[in-house]
DNA sequence: ACAGACTCTGACCGATCGGTCAGCTAACTT
DNA sequence: AAGTTAGCTGACCGATCGGTCAGAGTCTGT
């Protein structure tokens, strides 16, 4: 991989682990095995190497947020969602992680503005006809929950990367953010 | 209320809000209308502060869990625990979510490294037996939802102080964490 | 009136922060 | 062989970091 794809990879590990603050260029530079300055050749700024980790996932949140269009109130558009938001938190676990837990604190960075809108729009999507105080709860545990537990660094099963954990994985959050999003019969006109 | 409790709840919050790295001592001080030698004379360090922050809600955490014991595999022992557990969050919301989203990050603190073996003991308590992927799962979503939705400045319901929203937003969270954790029938030999 | 404790402060310290800049080296072009 | 470019570097900048210290103001007990 590329120098500069590098050190994307590593800031955005790094932002996740330690938070945005608290992660600094010198730092990324040693992870890379090259100087501060070195870093700043290929990113102009902190906030550009932000922009290139998380950019991409936002990307992916809002393609799906389009893409599933008007199909949201019905049981089954939420289950569609839910498999494809899941995949999306698989793939994109740091960056999701990210703007999840440190969007609050970064709000006057433009990248963040835009996830933190695409949050907004996440939230709408399930809280259109129903607005229960249990419902918003429900909603923000799974959104931050799901970030959460994939983000821990465990010495569980899911640190393996083989692909038959994947699976598990996968199958069994699908499972989980169904029974909270989308129960078998959701009050579609609360 | 004593400048002393001022300054500890002060640095909670922003510690909660933008980190532990990114939270100044000046802005605390800030905050208080001190200066940062006034903050420095309340707390010997900023590390105090944090203990002083955090440290209430994890003796409240390691009671709770003592108190609890041994009935930890029945449903019956689960769902009393969810309650107990559900009343720590709610009155400890912002140390709890320090130090379940900034625990990795902070190891080498004695206060956070105190604060990750509390969350060992709370994730053991729940993976005795069964320790299938889904479970573990269902435990951290359960843990850091919690803690994420209850940390979320939002203009929602939960915003609110009155009683009558606490005791919904109790109520809510009281249902969805037994539908995570302890579901009508329990495998309690995996 | 004096002494002592409590609270608070500005000046100052070395270290580190994000960022700039001139210049080095190696590879490719013409 | 000369020129251009990409990649990288150390030296340096002002600002801010956590923390120290001597002292000022206030208040109480004697």
């Amino acid at each position: 991989m590329s120098t500069h794809d590098d050190l994307r990879d590593i800031a955005l590990t790094e932002f996740a682990y330690a938070g945005y603050a608290g992660t600094s260029l010198q730092r990324i530079a040693e992870i890379a095995g090259l100087s501060k300055s070195s870093v700043l050749y290929h990113y102009e700024s902190k906030e550009a190497l932000l922009e290139a980790a998380v950019g991409p996932a936002l990307d992916r949140v809002a393609a799906i947020l389009d893409a599933i269009g008007d199909a949201l109130g019905t049981t089954e558009g939420r289950r569609a969602f839910i498999e494809q938001f899941v995949d999306l938190l698989l793939e994109q676990r740091l960056a999701v992680h990210m703007f999840i837990n440190q969007g609050q604190s970064l709000e006057d960075v433009p990248v963040i503005d835009r996830a933190n809108d695409l949050v907004v729009r996440l939230s709408t999507f399930f809280a259109t006809s129903v607005s229960s105080v249990e419902d918003h709860l429900r909603f923000g545990i799974a959104l931050g929950g799901a970030a959460y537990v994939l983000s821990v660094k465990q010495d569980d099963p899911l640190a393996g990367e083989n692909p038959e954990t994947h699976a598990q994985v996968r199958a069994a959050l699908v499972k989980i953010l169904t029974e909270l999003l989308a129960p078998v019969s959701v009050n579609t006109q609360g």
